[in-house]
DNA sequence: CAGTGGATGCTCT
DNA sequence: GAGCATCCACTGT
């Protein structure tokens, strides 16, 4: 049985939030599959959105937890965040990659590519695999289009920990999570 | 492999 | 006007 995930869930410390999100299945409009990658943003971090304080973009950040937070990313792609920590504390998690189990070729059309690899293996990316856009920006994640369920299976898992990538602030913190394992991730972790 | 640069739109100074 | 929480195509080893 898998559990779906609530605004409690998501009403704690980021890095705490995102290592417990690896393995999560994200689905909207039934697209999707499971998250391997995530990058926390807190508040009090230079790189944040939300560490200038509040402005008309970053708003959702502000907002309640467990809903999603989505921005235009360089004016082409979009990305999504889940927002995390209580109410008015600012903070998020960056969904940067995915493992796709339903809707592939829905995928495959909407990314232009057939490598299964290749859909969602960066934040951008799997936006654009997904169809998530500025009209997700506030919605809440446990309620349609979203689907978001916790990991399933006894078996533990093997979280990767290293710098975020893209970022020009703050870079020296090892604040990217990511499944050990897996092949859909967007960059390789080090060492 | 690594590194560079262009596309593109919007936010904030 | 600068600067992006990106991606892709291209270059040179």
């Amino acid at each position: 049985m898998s559990r779906p995930l609530r605004r409690p869930f998501f009403a704690r410390d980021v890095h705490a939030v995102a290592p417990d999100l690896i393995g999560a299945s994200l689905f909207v409009d039934g697209v999707g599959g499971l998250i391997v990658e995530f990058e926390a943003y807190h508040h009090t971090d230079p790189a944040a959105h939300s560490y200038g304080g509040r402005t008309a973009r970053n708003a959702v950040m502000f907002g309640p937890p467990g809903h999603a937070y989505v921005y235009r990313s360089y004016g082409i792609h979009w990305c999504v965040n889940f927002v995390c920590e209580p109410e008015g504390i600012a903070s998020a998690v960056l969904i940067r990659a995915l493992q796709p189990t339903a809707g592939v070729d829905k995928m495959r059309s909407r990314r232009g590519v057939d490598d299964e690899w290749l859909l969602c293996s960066g934040p951008g990316k799997l936006c654009q695999a997904l169809a998530i856009t500025r009209v997700h920006d506030g919605l809440a994640l446990d309620a349609p289009p979203f689907t978001l369920h916790a990991r399933t299976g006894d078996a533990p898992i093997e979280i990767a920990v290293g710098p975020r990538i893209g970022i020009s602030k703050a870079m020296e913190h090892p604040w990217r999570y990511g499944l050990k394992t897996s092949r859909f991730l967007s960059r390789p972790f080090r060492s």
